[in-house]
DNA sequence: TGTACATCAGTGAACGCGCGTTCACTGATGTAC
DNA sequence: TGTACATCAGTGAACGCGCGTTCACTGATGTAC
């Protein structure tokens, strides 16, 4: 690797940088190719060396945000002690989930917040980035299952089949995924979503003091409801 | 009412209304003074006849979303014919909360979304307002707790009390609700409030087929849950 | 019922500002012989 | 090792545009007597 190519590689992470900087400041759609090259010391136009436009750099910032968040929980689960625990793998990774929220409100916002008017996300670029996160979740359940420890509730295997008839969950289900794992996942993910929706936009600030046992309560409660408890209930 | 007032009145639905249109268009963030009065074939200026800046007029718009979602949802309760069906009352409540997302995703999300760049709300305009619409589901829950058909999960009798030490929590509890029905109430809201995310801003396109049906099951398990269920399981 | 005056919605010009993007250019870095 | 050339990051000026807000004003509507 060259001088010149270290050089551009260490802008081009200066630039991801500052953006979220800047985001974290004025909000996701306050992203501003003139405001990132005054604070960067540069002029506009030279941003154009590394992004040709400014609907290519958000869409850079939402790549990055989806990997960074996937690496968050596969590193939270590969640094999980037991392998065999899997409500306490379980727990561990939706603990950190909420908590890369927390810290990276921009990047979660920027992912799953309102749309940036103006910006249309091309799917193909964002979508494998996104499918990584909920592959996690998927993947300890899964494994769970696979093990016997994870029994679904009836409801589970009773599903309407018109629920999962769309081509990613068809995806799953072909790579031979169970289907009341998957209607399970979907499920703890839209209930945690739910809770750090609420909490990241304030809309708790005012009812629950201790939001982190809050949300700890709803997933155990989940995971017990469905066979799943941490050997040791300490924890 | 003076000719000169109905004409007021008229002319500040209609910047409202239009205001609505092109936040529908573009977004929440892109509320503009400038466009507001080109498409009511006006000058920008006197729209400050009606809101004094252009955060005075995103604080109306936000409490007449609140509004708008309250009434919704009092009229959808008002309107069911079995008051004594606690289970039907809910479940009809909750299904016009999601379509009442669904319909206005604007409204909902410059409640719910993420927050316009650079603008703070005012919280003693927006509060009250906020509250109405929990009040409404509360209210079911704690007439059905009263009736004695609403038995709480364990869970719910059990929780730390950091959690509700809140004012606003506080100011419920000391009206009179009962602790499991707080936080009953608010498990339930942050479990639909995460599917009408994910649904509204596209994350579950590619995997759910039928999403009213995935929502009204979700709600349904956590009523039966607690002991309401529909005298007509058809419905 | 008619007149004098007050109210106030809306105008038009101007303010200073920031935005994304294009273009022809300079000058340092890297490559081939 | 030295020289000629190619690459390409970054500049500076300019493009046309939209933004929120202020100000002195016009002219229709409403009120008091």
């Amino acid at each position: 690797m060259n001088r010149r190519e270290r050089l551009r590689e260490s802008t081009l992470e200066e630039i991801k940088t500052i953006a979220g900087q800047q985001m974290a400041e004025q909000g996701t759609a306050a992203i501003s190719l003139n405001a990132i090259a005054r604070q960067m010391g540069m002029t506009t136009p030279a941003l154009y060396r590394y992004f040709s436009s400014r609907d290519e750099l958000i869409t850079a910032l939402i790549v990055d945000a989806y990997n960074a968040q996937a690496s968050a929980l596969e590193t939270a689960d590969a640094s999980f002690s037991l392998p065999d625990d899997y409500a306490g793998r379980l727990l561990s990774v939706l603990l950190v989930y909420r908590r890369w929220a927390l810290e990276n409100p921009v990047a979660f916002s920027l992912i799953y917040g309102s749309p940036i008017p103006g910006y249309h996300a091309p799917a193909e670029r964002t979508a494998p980035a996104a499918r990584r996160n909920f592959a996690v979740i998927l993947g300890i359940l899964n494994a769970a299952y696979q093990a016997g420890v994870l029994r679904p509730t009836e409801r589970y295997f009773q599903l309407p089949p018109a629920l999962l008839d769309r081509p990613d969950a068809q995806q799953l289900l072909s790579d031979g995924l169970p289907v009341p794992v998957l209607y399970l996942g979907l499920v703890g993910w839209s209930r945690i979503h739910g809770l750090i929706m609420l909490e990241l936009f304030h809309h708790l600030d005012t009812l629950v003091g201790d939001l982190k046992t809050f949300y700890k309560g709803e997933v155990l409660e989940l995971l017990a409801a469905n066979g799943l408890v941490p050997p040791d209930r300490n924890s």
